[in-house]
DNA sequence: CTGAAAGCGCTAACAT
DNA sequence: ATGTTAGCGCTTTCAG
């Protein structure tokens, strides 16, 4: 490991070779002699030369980084999508600057500049604000699961609707017919079309969404225990399932379960949102909504950097779906 | 949002004074009257004017950015500790390179070259390969969890020594007997120290290591799984306790035992290592070490802002050490 | 207090 | 095929 950063200058001096030479032998350009390109690969290797990529963004305006805002790395289910988001940018050799905004439309709105600054070449964000907010940026961006018909801006989710249709079907098919449902308020966007789903579930069934029985819950363990406790306590209702937004608060509504004495899944089912591993545990074989996480980073990443290469053409908004599916586990029974 | 990206120079056109003006206004430095200043500071905002930091970079030879590899971001214990390291970035208006090595030497060597092209002030790194590799980095570097008496280089790490003597001697305490031990192969270093903890523990109580029971699986659940099958089932021991190196492979362990119909912990006691926050689930209460995980990576940034910013001065090894802790929880018997 | 000019490391047009 | 030069956006002397 050379410590001193060694420049092109360095290189064309030590050879004798002006430094331009150096450039086109570096990135494979013609201009230069094999044997010269040859001599000045090997020594500018030798001399452990690194080109400063500063230097190299400011002049070709394309600094071979992107950023990625996202709420919560420490759930899992942002964990696989940046995991795919990184391997497929380190395929085309980028880097990713992560930005962890803790849901706060602040805080994501300060990453959001200081990543301008930084001259990233796209932005991947999980936004915590509202839409119209990113409505009207023109640099290239991919939001994470916020699809608006109307709205211009990129995006690439895993159909909420459907997801939502799925988990609502699998419970009414179980016989389950009291249905609450906990949504996120860090995203009741996405929360709201599963709900719409669930709608569409139930009514094939005859059946409406019981208003009364919708909490909105916050997207973590406690958050759902939490609202488990309201749903079955203070609601005055009757609920034998409950449709949870992600498995974060899934797992929240099984230790309220737990703790209450209430049998999974005879008494009450519980179907979580997303499939992250822990819901896979022997110990807790959640049914849940598997959504192709790390598939998903891959493609916001490829859609991401298409749009960064197409630069001159009219820009195009991106809207691609991926596919839900349903996770049959222990917390919800079988039917004989 | 504004697209285009204004330049120092637009600024300085716009007013009408110079642009070295333009710069020394944004940088709160002095030369320019206070009256010019706020006009400055008034119309960069105005038309949106973003320093770029390529540019910056380029004269002040600061980035203001920091490399971070780590194997694996799904593994929560990594994504603790990134979220330390990324608050007290933020802090100190520094941003990360996110690097997933996939616990790979070659990836890990990989992206740090590409670090190196970027320009980061300092890397931090949670290493699969071999010290040596790092020991005459002369660039600001932190080692997660590497402690090393004789090389030279920084390193922040939780006492493995200490942990591992805690979490034996909890076992003899609780009277198991035929301890057996699973190492994360990934990391032999770190379950080294630990098993010599073990060690300690064990001479405490007139024992030693029965090195027929010390399994080197792999920090997955899955690793835990496997492992734990070849302990039980073809080492000829019998085995009353599983001193697991990290809660995932804690977890697997749990998971044979369920199979097999092994009650914990009463036949057999688990515990595992990092507390990692799924360890604490209702369904899985496993006793384990605690790692101050979050802390951890505030710490690594801190230190190694330290040392970017002492460039100048000779440099000293850092050494941080933090204590671990003992958690008691429902996978190790409570004696009467 | 302000402007002009050099230079950070690199690429790309322009000469030779 | 190779060298010279300008310039990317900025900071920082050095003049005025």
């Amino acid at each position: 490991m050379i410590p001193i950063n060694i420049t092109i200058k360095d290189v064309a001096k030590e050879l004798g070779v002006s430094y331009s030479s150096i450039s086109r032998a570096l990135n494979g350009k013609e201009g230069v002699s094999e044997a010269t390109r040859q001599k000045i690969l090997k020594t500018a290797e030798k001399m452990g030369y690194q080109p400063n990529d500063l230097a190299r963004g400011l002049v070709n305006k394309i600094s071979k980084t992107v950023g990625v805002i996202i709420p919560d790395i420490n759930n899992p289910f942002f964990g696989e999508i940046v995991t795919g988001i990184s391997d497929a940018a380190n395929e085309k050799e980028y880097n990713i600057f992560l930005c962890i905004s803790g849901w706060s439309p602040k805080n994501e709105q300060a990453y959001f500049d200081t990543l301008r600054k930084k001259r990233v070449d796209g932005i991947i964000l999980k936004s915590a604000g509202k839409n119209e907010d990113y409505e009207n940026v023109r640099s290239p961006l991919m939001i994470i699961e916020r699809y608006s018909k109307t709205l211009e801006y990129n995006c690439v989710e895993v159909d909420n609707e459907l997801g939502g249709y799925l988990a609502a079907k699998h419970l009414l098919d179980c016989d389950y017919r009291n249905l609450g449902f906990i949504l996120g308020k860090e995203d009741i966007f996405a929360s709201q079309s599963r709900l719409n789903g669930a709608a569409r579930a139930l009514k094939e069934y005859g059946m409406s969404i019981n208003e009364n029985a919708v909490i909105e819950g916050s997207f973590s363990i406690e958050g759902g225990r939490m609202a488990a406790k309201e749903l079955f306590e203070n609601r005055g209702e009757k609920i034998d399932a409950v449709f949870s937004m992600n498995d974060l608060i899934g797992l929240g509504v099984l230790q309220y379960c737990s703790d209450q004495n209430i049998s999974v899944p005879d008494e009450v089912g519980v179907i979580g949102y997303d499939n992250i591993s822990y819901s896979r545990l022997p110990q807790i074989q959640l049914t849940t909504i598997h959504q192709p996480k790390y598939e998903l980073g891959r493609m916001l990443f490829d859609t991401l950097l298409e749009e960064i290469q197409a630069k001159d053409e009219p820009k195009q908004v991106k809207k691609v779906i991926l596919n839900p599916e349903l996770k049959i586990r222990k917390t919800t029974r079988v039917l004989k």
